[in-house]
DNA sequence: GTACTGATACTCT
DNA sequence: GAGTATCAGTACT
């Protein structure tokens, strides 16, 4: 498996968000290997782009969107949930990629118990669920993803041809902006 | 199958 | 104090 290069990061966010799909997560904690297929995501600019964190300026939580590229940017949201992002764009430039769904790959007793679920289709479809069934919360915000216990690696081309672009979900502004990327048909999608 | 609701705590105004 | 890039459970069709 090949690891992206932070060149790959370096780019515009639309271009990340899209070329994820079919890419693979890889996170090691400790002795135990999670990894998951990237099914779902969605594309955040920064100052052109009301419904991103880094709208309104720089500020304490949303501070690694304006660093640089290919680090991890975790949040909370809802009391309850934290939210997986990549970074994108060259330092200072604030954007991010959401990884919404994965398809789980290995270390899929482990994603059970963290999840408390066994079904496999339950575990990681949706945002807040992959972030439990891999154990990442704050501590692993803007963290370095060309490190070898956690980054992505490059996935299959012959998902190139399925991907679909839809309205991102969850949010009340710029709901229309056609910034989701899900491969077409794919059962671990958070939706449909 | 869809629709609604509460949980719950963090961030910014 | 208000709003939130969510989820699971319950009620209903």
């Amino acid at each position: 498996m090949k690891l992206l290069p932070r060149s790959f990061y370096e780019r515009n966010t639309r271009i990340v968000a899209q070329e994820l799909i079919g890419c693979i997560l890889v996170f090691q904690d400790g002795k135990k290997l999670l990894s998951g297929k990237i099914v779902e995501t969605e594309a955040y600019f920064g100052l052109s782009d009301p419904a991103s964190h880094a709208y309104s300026g720089v500020t304490c939580r949303n501070q690694p969107m304006f660093g640089p590229a290919g680090f991890s940017y975790v949040y909370f949201t809802y009391g309850n949930h934290y939210c997986f992002n990549v970074v994108t764009e060259r330092e200072s430039v604030p954007g991010a990629v959401l990884i919404r769904a994965l398809e789980p790959l290995s270390g899929i007793n482990q994603m059970r118990k963290n999840r408390g679920v066994s079904d496999l289709l339950q575990l990681t479809s949706g945002p807040g669920k992959l972030t439990k069934a891999f154990g990442i919360s704050a501590e692993h915000s803007n963290l370095d993803l060309t490190c070898p216990n956690f980054y992505l690696a490059e996935g299959g081309f012959e998902e190139f041809m399925k991907i679909k672009v839809s309205k991102r979900i969850g949010i009340s502004r710029a709901k229309d902006a056609l910034l989701r990327f899900c491969l077409s048909g794919n059962p671990h999608l958070s939706r449909n």
